[in-house]
DNA sequence: GCCAACGTTGGC
DNA sequence: GCCAACGTTGGC
């Protein structure tokens, strides 16, 4: 296969989900969701540095099996996430001024569902994975970078049909 | 349901 | 600024 040389190279990322609270077919039937709830510092960060176009390598955590189940693309870049100011809301955060918001969230758009799972065992496994966050033992982060060269094979994996 | 990992909070 | 306690995430 040829190495594209047009196209600028898109950020890559990787979201968890749990799919009883949002799934891939959920987002695949709203088309766009507002990614909402992210309290930590480090995984807002890296939503902060998520441009439009970016792809996003769909995760269902507490799954069975957990693993990427799709990808999907950042359709707005990170904005105030209105949940940390609505008194009594799970993701409120009192402490948290509406001058100085501390919490951001991104839209992602639906972009495909992988005929299968691509399971954290596979991706543990994996030789040409080696160092993906995901896969790194008591990784809590719900939101990271991968890299394009990672997000390329777990792709991959994923499009190829079950036997 | 258990527990490891690890971020956050608060006492000092 | 250290660190113990606590809460949460998420695999199993």
């Amino acid at each position: 296969m040829r190495k594209s040389r047009a196209a600028p190279s898109l950020g890559c990322f990787l979201a968890k989900s749990e799919p009883g609270v949002y799934s891939i077919d959920d987002l695949a039937r709203d088309g766009k969701t507002a990614w909402e709830g992210v309290r930590n510092y480090l995984a807002r960060n890296t939503l902060r540095s998520a441009k439009k176009g970016d792809l996003v390598l769909f995760y269902h955590s507490n799954a069975e099996p957990s693993g990427v189940v799709g990808v999907a693309k950042v359709a707005r870049e990170a904005y105030p996430d209105p949940c940390q100011f609505i008194a009594g809301h799970a993701y409120e955060d009192p402490a948290s001024k509406p001058d100085e918001p501390r919490w951001s969230t991104i839209d992602l758009a639906f972009v495909e569902k992988f005929p299968s799972t691509v399971s954290l065992a596979a991706l543990k496994e994996d030789a040409a994975l080696q160092g993906l966050e995901v896969a790194r033992k008591g990784s809590r982060l719900s939101v990271h970078p991968v890299s394009q060269a990672h997000f390329e094979h777990i792709v991959a994996l994923g499009r190829k049909k079950k036997r």
